[in-house]
DNA sequence: CTGTTAGCGCTTTCAT
DNA sequence: ATGAAAGCGCTAACAG
């Protein structure tokens, strides 16, 4: 014990329990004020050379990590951002969060994940607990409108991904443009009977929707709209008895869960796809190449949407003006869709 | 403004930026002391019962919400756990986090997501960065050794998920149980010559192979190693030439990504499965009942870890001695196992 | 039951 | 270039 003052576990002594060294240790072992051990951590150059170098010594000797708690009391900033969506279960959510992960990471910022269960209380609750913890929030498929959004947006930063807020930055997929692809691709392969396999109730759904009638008429192409439950693998296997019962040719289903709850269902039941009739997805998750057969879908540039509204959610200058960032939807063709062949109903 | 103290924008009046309020405010606008304002919002009865009950009506109204950093900065809790794993892309870590989320958020609990890229170095560097943020850590699939994990375990609780660490609570699954139930269903089906599909080089890969060499050789079962390079389906896939080289009847992948690689692998190849081989995963993913032919399995209780993981951490009790819960690791018998019949080579 | 007083670890003027 | 001091929002003795 050669000074009752230097604390008694070096990092990895083998003690029970540690305490964090903090600036007051290092200040004390070098013989400086904290401030000036803080200044000389994080303003480089504001601080004599040597002595700088004497501080991070210590500092790495004593194993010395900075407290962002401590830190954000009185800067305000966090250095964490929260992402706060209905169902983490959701694998299209997974890419997304993914984007925004390693965004987040490669910024040297925390990222908070967090489950509203799909319900616009729980969702707003959630938003105002952590909004003092945070220093921004990414909200992703949100059942709030936007004015509650805009509201929420005045204490942190909100941006909203997957789903279009106007008041504040958005981003989103383009879905004109994966939509009429799509149905192009129908038209081309001689479909003109089709089903719309929607998740009812959901603002982005009617959106949807409401393109694909569009699309369809404009098309010459007769759309029915046949709703499912929930956007899962059971949902879409339930909606098989309607489709069959509609005669409609092909489907456009809500998302890769409800098609793949299609396909399995069809196999159980005997038929062959697309013989029987063609399935388009939507998001083209992991699994959508593994089906058999394999499934036509919309991609939906996730991994983009993460990253991107990350990006503009760590950007001052972006964070707090409205904007609208459109990203491309593909239509990737695969098995599930093939060419109309008349034969008896 | 009937009084220049009292905040002037109440949640919602359409401001263009917000303060949070603060119990200055609420002991300002009550006239008492904000210790009185702390207590009675979080002491319940520690107070007259009428102040109180003044004290949360201003708190409503001026939206009083408690700044969890300033509140963990005193008491050294946070609220906050944090979950580090190599890859937030694996689908087997989405149940896993996804049944964590849960008991957490249960608990009014808030949890960070980091991830570490397999790399032992950004674990540890995670680990450390996070210690004075969060209440403890969720390490799943550690690259870290028992010792090093220890020795980090003293500043923080932490408990080991699917992996197990000696010196601290691990939740794993029985690996025994289900390899044996696996080995056992190959030996029904007639299988003599199989070969493990393994990824070299991980710990946790290293006991699975001597189990399974046990259990083969005491079924006088025939075992061959082949490595992948990665547990993804391109690994997977690239293994197909070494499976058929080797002349195995059986296989049991390393995870249900390689085996859904060496599925695609052999459809592609025009072999058909399982007639030219058996397969079995491991873990049951989503998609391993979605692949055709659906893959036998060993269904990981993924979910049951995360929550059995996380409550562990949550209770105080448990969080500091070691203790190892092992769940049932089940065999899921799909279509990808069949009878081996005897047929030219 | 309520008020006073420190203090958590860090940053940030303002002096020196 | 460095030090002194105040304060971020909250809690926790300790008094009264």
């Amino acid at each position: 014990m050669d000074d009752p003052t230097t604390p008694d576990e070096a990092p990895g002594s083998g003690g029970t329990s540690a305490r964090r060294a903090t600036i007051y240790d290092i200040a004390q072992r070098v013989g400086l004020n904290p401030s000036t051990v803080s200044r000389a951590l994080n303003k480089p150059g504001r601080t004599n050379a040597a002595t700088e170098e004497r501080i991070r010594a210590a500092a790495a000797e004593l194993g010395y990590r900075v407290n962002p708690m401590a830190r954000a009391l009185p800067t305000g900033r966090s250095g964490t951002f929260a992402i706060v969506l209905p169902d983490i279960t959701n694998p299209v959510h997974f890419e997304l969060i993914r984007g925004a992960e390693q965004v987040a990471r490669a910024g040297g910022f925390t990222l908070i994940i967090s489950e509203t269960e799909g319900s616009a209380e729980i969702e707003r609750e959630t938003i105002e607990a952590l909004q003092s913890s945070v220093d921004g929030l990414l909200v992703v498929a949100s059942r709030l409108d936007d004015a509650a959004l805009a509201d929420l947006a005045r204490v942190k930063p909100i941006v909203a991904a997957n789903h279009s807020a106007p008041s504040l930055p958005s981003v989103i997929p383009d879905l004109a443009m994966g939509l009429t692809a799509a149905m192009d691709h129908l038209r081309d392969l001689g479909h003109r009977s089709v089903a719309y396999l929607g998740l009812s109730g959901l603002q982005i759904n009617r959106s949807r929707w409401e393109l694909t009638l569009d699309l369809a008429m404009s098309r010459d192409i007769s759309l029915v709209e046949i709703a499912v439950e929930a956007p899962t693998v059971e949902a879409g296997a339930d909606a098989l008895r309607r489709v069959r019962a509609s005669g409609v040719t092909a489907v456009l289903a809500y998302n890769d869960l409800v098609a793949h709850g299609l396909l399995r269902a069809a196999r159980g039941a005997g038929l062959t796809l697309p013989d029987a009739f063609s399935v388009i997805g939507f998001d083209d998750i992991f699994s959508a190449e593994l089906a058999v057969p394999s499934l036509t879908t919309l991609r939906s540039p996730l991994r983009e949407i993460g990253t991107n509204a990350m990006e503009t959610l760590i950007d001052p200058e972006r964070n707090r003006v409205p904007s609208k960032v459109v990203l491309p939807l593909d239509l990737v063709v695969r098995e599930s869709t093939a060419r109309l062949v008349e034969r008896p109903q």
